[in-house]
DNA sequence: TTAATATTTGACGTTGACGTCAATGTCATT
DNA sequence: AATGACATTGACGTCAACGTCAAATATTAA
């Protein structure tokens, strides 16, 4: 199968608002789906996984709007690579943008292995102070 | 010693701007720096060590501003509960308020724990990619 | 087929987190 | 005491990322 769904669904399985899944639609970043006779928009569940994915690395990476733009059409690249792409262009330049690519995502991973260590520290920090919360507690037991 | 800076220095020591510095004592997430005669802003260690930390929770965390406030408050109520108010209220409150800070805490870390497992799944996603695409070379290399 | 409910588009509103500008005052140096 | 570089306050501006509302359709259930 792979039923059709309306925003509201799509909405429901996504945690994000119609008004949003709209707009990412209008940005570009969500491709746009089937309508039906009436307009109605008609999501499918890669859809949903899609939206799930991209709120994820928004949200977990606090990249903009902008920012998860550029990192889609990175795969984008990738996927065109596959295809089409791969008979047509010169292939000198093909080995070029793949390792563009590859720049790119190193740059990113990076990004992530900071944004990783620093949330280690700001842990660390949080169960210091619990710690010390549960010293105070025990030493108002003893006395 | 313990050097006073001007807020010019303690933007270039933070990386954030002026305005930020200001507007983080207007908001009362900053405690406010000793003034000169004339009324200029003098900045010590500590106050550039505090910009460092918060900055840092909210960026990682992706804290808001609000949230962060509500964070600090936390540290202070641990901080309050170590001196006068020790002595001060009835000790079957304090420890029901050190409990809260606890339950408040452990939430905070749970939500750590979730961001750290998401940015996993993404730093495999790219990771992957990565892979693919220097497979992709590796194919051109070899025909 | 007629409600009741949901969807679409367009447009304007909102909010957080600052940026920017202007007028005025301060600091350091000469 | 004058000059040039920075600081302060207040106010308005801005930008992203949606929220909200209205008017016109569409869809679904009865």
């Amino acid at each position: 199968m792979d039923e059709l769904l309306k925003i509201d669904e799509v909405a429901n399985q996504t945690g994000l608002s119609k008004r949003t899944i709209r707009y990412y639609e209008e940005l570009g970043i969500l491709p746009s789906p089937e309508r039906s006779g009436g307009g109605t928009r008609l999501y499918k569940q890669k859809h949903v996984k899609f939206l799930k994915r991209i709120s994820a690395a928004k949200e977990v990476l606090g990249f903009t709007l902008q920012e998860l733009q550029e990192f889609l059409s990175l795969t984008e690249m990738l996927e065109s690579q596959k295809e089409e792409y791969k008979k047509v262009s010169d292939p000198q330049e093909q080995k070029a943008k793949l390792t563009e690519i590859i720049k790119i995502l190193d740059g990113e991973l990076e990004i992530i292995e900071q944004k990783i260590r620093r949330i280690h520290t700001v842990q660390t920090e949080l169960v210091t102070l619990r710690e010390r919360a549960r010293a105070l507690i025990e030493l108002k037991n003893n006395e």
